[in-house]
DNA sequence: CGTTAGCACTCGATGCCTATGACTGCTAAT
DNA sequence: ATTAGCAGTCATAGGCATCGAGTGCTAACG
């Protein structure tokens, strides 16, 4: 194998550029300052003198892999860089096997309920990462109907609570038009639970002949809720780690930490996701594409669930100076794990 | 009325020094830099000299209400100042009728659903103050069972949920010990339902006589879901405004810009205000007490509900340097309707 | 031709100095 | 009791020299 040659099918790095590339990209990483050629050649053996390195830093500098803050500076990595680094330097992503087992320990631990689960989830990929951490409860497709409960409260406002096959639960308050009591009200959740068993609400409405008045209201919310539309549950969100992602060096700027915290109050980022298919990891670097405002974040998302039934999301968000490795292998562990709750819990 | 005569029962401030002491608090309020004797001066049309409010300031710091940063800086409130002008110079702070109709006309269009409801307050506090909100969800105090449901999932494991009166939900899984089927489980769940329907867990344990094992498990589940214990929903929290509330120059500083990011993840302090009763107002300023971290944060918060029913704590979280009027009218404002929809819909 | 030693150069960071000016605190006069 | 006047204080900002990490270039080397 001579310098020059190239692995894999990247023609115009040669074996060393990819190594240094690699070198400087892990230790601006763990050091967060601009790695100079002297600095690197004393912590790692490469076979060569820093003015080589230099040279080649220059290079890998043309093509986009790095930059300089400044002339007196060491180089830091673009975006590219970092994208060159996750797609082929990066390696073997997998966790150690006594993390894994910590980690699944802790899902055996902790009380059997899914808010608890995704709380947990949350909270493992911050610690293991160090970075802001965001799970969203799995999102059921086609929801069938399990339990309907109508509870009158006073002021002609009913309270409806529905349960879904798999144990979503969801409710809304309703108005009535014209007083109803109780009895009455149980009367209608008892037909609609009699023949709305394990039907989707669009079968139900079809099933349900000559409905009355406040029977099409119910099945109006009925349709509403399952549809989904724009109210997807916002706050069913679990979030972790933002106080110790805030700690970063680059969050010094104001902002850069505005950005940030902005995208973890309202992660519309997560619907990024949606496209991919469960178990994929997808690292979204600098906010490429749309996401200008998070140009010094990147983050490593993923879908968990069963595709079709139900899926959730979950990621870390952090600086683009992020443990890519770290990052991949715990989201993608994480999700796997998730992933093998929702199959157990809510396939029946 | 001479110059040296107090009002109310405050026998060590001249009413001079009232009226500058909240000068300084007012402008410090709005202007977030020290406010020195001349400006304090061409603001306001005080009858006197500079050098007069020079020796009054001089005084007021003697006593403890203000301080300097430095020798030829302005003067900043102490706690201490902020907590007199609260207690006694604040006035009025009933929220302008304009504004109280804002805040019921959007309450009014939101979806009828109680997490709608809580996350609207949030948002409407936080813009209202320009702080940090929060709002916890209600918690019932003796929760009568509704409505309970046993789905069976896969590998011995069953989805219990359980409808409150009043519309709360909880759900949590359970492990067999032998596997049951759904029939036997829809079994148990019907007479579950006919004995304890209306009756708190303590009343049903008391009325089921001679439970299997597995009715046991159950009841056992009950008792920990409606006791609350530890598993307080620290999730069902309801947030907003932290962005904003970061921008303020206070958070400059990463110390306390971190202690008000931690503040806001774990609201422990909401705990603070579950002595006093519903319907007042607390404020706690510069972290009083414990919360030594949040020395430069104030509090205001109160709780909302039905006494011995149902209640929830909501209130800003925002630098000493708060609107304490605003806050006050807002956070009281808002308690007051939350308590009014929670009478409405829990009460029947 | 790739590699290397050596060296001039760049530029942020640091420290020191000197205004500048906003305020105070004091004193003496009113 | 109040006030005008003034000396004194101290954070802030700008100017300037120093330092040093790190680069880019050139010439020499194998």
């Amino acid at each position: 194998m001579t310098a020059n040659q190239s692995v894999i099918t990247t023609p115009e790095l040669t074996l060393r550029q990819q190594k240094i590339l690699g070198l400087v990209v892990k230790t601006y990483i763990s050091t967060a300052t601009p790695v100079g050629s002297k600095a690197l050649l004393e912590a790692n053996d490469l076979g060569v003198s820093s003015a080589t390195i230099r040279n080649e830093m220059a290079v890998l500098e043309e093509l986009g892999y790095l930059t300089h803050p400044h002339t007196s500076a060491g180089r830091v990595p673009t975006d590219k860089g970092y994208r060159y680094f996750v797609e082929r330097l990066i390696g073997d992503v997998e966790l150690p096997q006594a993390e894994q087992n910590m980690i699944r320990h802790q899902f055996h631990q902790a009380k059997l309920e899914m808010s608890q689960w995704m709380q947990l989830a949350a909270a493992i990929l911050a610690r293991s990462v160090r970075s802001a951490a965001l799970v969203t409860a799995p999102k059921v497709e086609q929801p069938r109907l399990r339990h309907l409960e109508l509870i009158s409260t006073q002021s002609q406002l009913v309270l409806l609570i529905v349960v879904f096959q798999g144990g979503t639960v969801r409710q809304r308050y309703l108005t009535l038009k014209e007083p109803m009591d109780q009895a009455a009200l149980s009367q209608v959740a008892a037909k609609i639970n009699s023949i709305g068993y394990e039907l989707d609400a669009a079968s139900l409405r079809a099933k349900l002949t000559d409905p009355t008045d406040f029977e099409r209201d119910v099945l109006d919310l009925l349709m509403e809720l399952t549809s989904g539309g724009d109210d997807v549950p916002i706050n069913e969100v679990y979030r972790d780690g933002l106080t110790e992602v805030l700690q970063e060096p680059e969050f010094n700027k104001r902002g850069e930490a505005n950005a940030l915290v902005n995208a973890f109050e309202q992660p519309t980022f997560l619907n990024e996701v949606v496209s991919s298919p469960v178990g994929t990891v997808q690292v979204v670097i600098g906010g490429e594409g749309r996401w200008r405002e998070l140009s010094s974040c990147s983050m490593v998302i993923a879908r968990y669930g069963v595709e079709g039934f139900a899926t959730g999301a979950l990621g870390v968000l952090g600086p683009t100076r992020m443990p890519y490795g770290r990052a991949i292998g715990t989201v993608r562990y994480v999700a796997d794990l998730m992933s093998d709750l929702v199959s157990d819990l809510y396939v029946d």
